[in-house]
DNA sequence: AGAAACCGTTGACAAATGTCAACGGTTTTT
DNA sequence: AAAAACCGTTGACATTTGTCAACGGTTTCT
C-alpha cells in the first residue's frame, strides 16, 4: 500500500529514499479507508490530517446559505486531500471533504509531516515541489476564472483534466467550474455542433 | 534600503539573522527604481527576478485578444513580486507586471534565491511560511470567486484590503475582481443606500 | 495656460448565466 | 421487483453582468 507513495515521493524529489527512510515513511503514514460519501472533513472540525490519496476520487466544497454545495477541489489518485488554512492555522474548516468513490488513503499529521520533512531530504524537497505546482495550477484557475467566459473555462478544464471529466458527473463539474448545472449542459450540447 | 526586508525576514522566521546573514542579504538583493507605468515584467519575457517592494505598488495583469486587461494581481509594500510560473519553468510569462506608483524595489534572481535559501535558514523559513500564507490566500480568493456573487466578493474584498481599496482606482479593483468597472459603480451605488 | 489623458458615473440595451419545474433514463437501495 | 435517488437535459423566464456611448470633473503632461 506504500509502495505508491514511495514511488512518488522520490519521482518527485528526484532524490533515492535509503531503506531507513523508507521504513520511517511507512510507520509514519496511517493507512485509512473511506466508503463513498465518508467524511474526511467536516466543516467546522480541524483538518488534523493530510491524505495522500492511493486509491479512489474526493472532493473538498463549501456549503452556502442556502445548502448550495461549492466544489473548491478534486482530487484523485496521488493527490494530497487537506484544508491548508484549518491544518496550520488549527481553526475550523470551512470545509468539506468527502469521497466520491470508495477511497485508499495513507494520513499524516501536520506534526508528524514536519518531522518527516526534517529527517528525510527527498520528503522536504518534495513538499517545496507541491507547494510550487500547487502554486501555479491555483495562479491559472484564478486567471482562467477572472479572465474567461464559462465556456472556454470548461474547455480548457476539459482538455487538460480529461480524467475529472471522467469521473465525475457534470453536475459536479460545472460547480467546480463555478456555473450551474444547466449552464454547463447547454454549453456542451451547443460545442459539439 | 535594505533595513526594510531585513525586518520583514527576521519578524516572518522568527529567528535572528547574524550580521554575516545580513550582509550576505545586501550584497545579494539589488536596489530597483521604477517610475508609474514601467514595466517590471513584460509578457513574452522569462521571469528572471523575484521583486520585493520596499515602497510603491505594482499590478500584475493578462491582456486578451481584444486588448482588455486582467487583472490577477496587485502588490505594495511588504509584497513579492514575481510570475512563479514563468520563473520556476522558465517559460515566457503570460503576464505583464508594472508599477502603478513610482516603485522601489530590491530584486534577487531565482539562482541567488536557492543560494539564500541554503546558507540562511532564516531566509528558508520566511519563504516556507510565504508559500503556506500565499497558499491560504489563493484558495480564499479562489472560494470567494466560484461562490459569491460580485457583490459580496466587493464587500469581502474591501473589508479586509483597505489598503488597496485606497491606493487603486475602482477599474483595477474592477478587473480585480473580474467585473467591469460600470458593474462596480451600480455595486457600491447600491451598498450605500 | 491649454490640451490631453484619466476616472467614475449613468442610461439604454444585449448577452450570459441562474432559477425553477418537469421529464425520462439510469443506478442504487430496500 | 419495486421504490427511491441520482443524473443530464430542456423550456420558460428572471437576474446579473457586460457593452457601448456619452458626460463632467479631475489629474497629468507639455
Amino acid at each position: 500500500m506504500h509502495a505508491k507513495l514511495i514511488a512518488y515521493i522520490s519521482q518527485y524529489a528526484n532524490l533515492p529514499l535509503t531503506s531507513e527512510e523508507q521504513a520511517l515513511i511507512v510507520a509514519t503514514f496511517q493507512p485509512k479507508k473511506l466508503r463513498k460519501k465518508q467524511y474526511f472533513l467536516q466543516e467546522g472540525d480541524v483538518c488534523k490530517h493530510a491524505g495522500f490519496i492511493v486509491k479512489g476520487a474526493m472532493r473538498q466544497y463549501s456549503v452556502d446559505e442556502k445548502g448550495a454545495e461549492h466544489i473548491v477541489h478534486l482530487f484523485i489518485e496521488n493527490y494530497w486531500a487537506n484544508d491548508r488554512e484549518s491544518s496550520t492555522m488549527l481553526t475550523p474548516s470551512k470545509y468539506n471533504i468527502d469521497a466520491w468513490e470508495d477511497t485508499e488513503l495513507l494520513i499524516i499529521t501536520r506534526a508528524e509531516m514536519l518531522d518527516l520533512m526534517d529527517k528525510i531530504p527527498a520528503m522536504a524537497q518534495m513538499i517545496r515541489l507541491m507547494d510550487e505546482r500547487n502554486a501555479i495550477a491555483s495562479q491559472r484557475r484564478l486567471s482562467s476564472t477572472i479572465s474567461n467566459t464559462a465556456e472556454k473555462r470548461y474547455e480548457e478544464f476539459a482538455a487538460h483534466h480529461q480524467q475529472f471529466i471522467q469521473r465525475f458527473p457534470q453536475h459536479i463539474i460545472a460547480s467546480f467550474l463555478g456555473i450551474t448545472k444547466e449552464t454547463l449542459s447547454r454549453i456542451r450540447k451547443q460545442g459539439t455542433k
